[in-house]
DNA sequence: CAGCATCCGACGCGATACTG
DNA sequence: CAGTATCGCGTCGGATGCTG
């Protein structure tokens, strides 16, 4: 079962919840601002996850490909297999909205976080 | 623990998965949605969550308290004390990102969770 | 009115081992 | 290389009842 399917279980739907289920989950953020910038190879993009297990790895994989976020492709000419990863049409139409989350999350480290410490 | 510290703990900072972090919870993002149109009262918003219990409510409104993006009004003038809601300046910065996510999920759910209804 | 305390089940995620 | 299977724990969130 996708995010949305998930969420409208539970009755009211709300398109902002929707969004925010898609990017839950703890690698997501991560593997999209690596994707935004160039297609990777599974081993690639878990080199540049440190502490991420290839289990999570998978995982957030599938579900960000279960939900059209990012495509897959195998290429199986030669083995070992390889297989890449990039975003969709529908997962760049997020580019703009997850530079946005990031600069603000920036700025709110650096007021509000930081500052505490 | 505020969700930002908790994360650091994990090491690699992503600002993204920051903002993120702070959004996550069964009931902010209709909170939010909520309280970006005009402040309300605990009794009045909790009218608005079919489904979102006292405790919940007060959880989810205590974390975005903490996080700084909501504030809280007390009025003890009278008894029962009644208490309301409100964005802080903080929270009123994140209005442009929470409607674009707002529209995208709009557009996602007719485009891809739709469809395979 | 606006919460908090307690109990409990579901699920996310980590550790580890195995596979085509 | 790119995963899957199994086990276990910690946290999130639901149900319910109590309080200033």
């Amino acid at each position: 079962m996708d995010a949305v399917t998930q969420q409208t279980r539970h009755g009211e739907v709300c398109p902002l919840d929707t969004t925010l289920q898609l990017l839950a989950g703890k690698w997501k953020s991560i593997i999209l601002c690596r994707l935004m910038q160039h297609e990777l190879r599974y081993t690639q993009l878990l080199k540049t996850l440190p502490g991420c297990t290839r289990r999570m790895l998978s995982l957030q994989l599938a579900q960000l490909e279960a939900d059209q976020i990012i495509q897959k492709q195998i290429d199986a000419s030669y083995v070992p297999i390889k297989t890449s990863y990039r975003l969709t049409p529908l997962g760049k139409s997020l580019v703009p909205i997850i530079k946005l989350m990031d600069q603000w999350g920036e700025h709110y480290i650096q007021t509000v976080t930081m500052p505490e410490n």
